[in-house]
DNA sequence: ATATCAAGTGGGAAAAAGTGGGAAACGTTA
DNA sequence: TAACGTTTCCCACTTTTTCCCACTTGATAT
């Protein structure tokens, strides 16, 4: 399970070290994709298939999204790229969804259960203290939950 | 059953050392994650399981589609960490949860049933006080009235 | 009281992770 | 085909993390 926060440099040739907690669960080959919020998706081979696999099916399942979400599906297939994990565990980060993210010298990884997010790191900040909020009320079920 | 409160050092790598009454209950690989009123949940490999499960992103559906789950997944998952915990029972805190919990140089380590909690020495004092008001206050209502 | 042991704390050295950059390989264009 | 710009690969430096050892303290037993 892909779990944390890492806080990366991203080079002049658009480089960014994988954390190493995350090498081996990603392995040699990574998709990466225009996510939603304003930060990129990285999937597992494996896990993209997944993804598109349900992304791509049932028209009912897209019948209920919002307009921008479709959109976002779209180019989601479009703009997605793959990527080979370099010998010491750097991606490459084509400039166009560089720019989608708005990253910059620094961006922020997070491990999301199945799949990673890369993020400028300062909007992702912003970001995290409204999660903390909305997520503090959800937290409570959970702990409830965890003693059935 | 994780029972009991501990005062203990926090030092300057970020290590702290799980109380030894707790370490066999613990196991070699805990989970840290935010928790409520500012501290962090520490659990077992196994709770973590049963807790990241009982969330379940539905697998029919792509729990990143909704907005709501997004803003959870990304707090509950981007703020864990899975961590060993080292040769003589110490383990370390990520900086972001250190951060997120107000952590200074000691930390309250309390066990409170199936998991631990990590708070700010000197909140978990405060906390403590309020909690022994409040505590009385439901003892009476639940004695007197039944409801309100 | 002293020795012993377990628990907690601190810190140095080795290893790993992260970062930067040069040079070879590739491809494109004039 | 030569010149130029990109991309890829590899090496080297720096920082961080991990691992291990040792000291301190407090409780227990003799």
């Amino acid at each position: 399970m892909l779990i944390g926060e890492y806080i990366h440099t991203i080079d002049e040739k658009n480089r960014i070290s994988l954390p190493a907690k995350f090498r081996k669960e990603m392995g040699k080959i990574i998709i990466i994709t225009p996510g939603l919020d304003s930060c990129l998706f990285v999937f597992t081979t494996k896990e993209w298939e997944k993804v598109s696999k349900k992304l791509g099916s049932s028209e009912e399942e897209l019948s209920f999204l919002k307009s921008d979400q479709r959109t976002f599906n779209r180019n989601m297939f479009g703009q997605a790229v793959d990527v080979e994990v370099d010998s010491i565990g750097r991606i490459l980060i084509p400039d166009f969804l560089k720019e989608r993210a708005k990253l910059k010298n620094t961006g922020a990884i997070i491990g999301v259960q199945d799949r990673l997010e890369i993020w400028n790191d300062k909007v992702w900040i912003e970001y995290k203290k409204n999660a903390e909020k909305q997520a503090e009320v959800l937290a409570e079920k959970l702990v409830g939950k965890s003693d059935e």
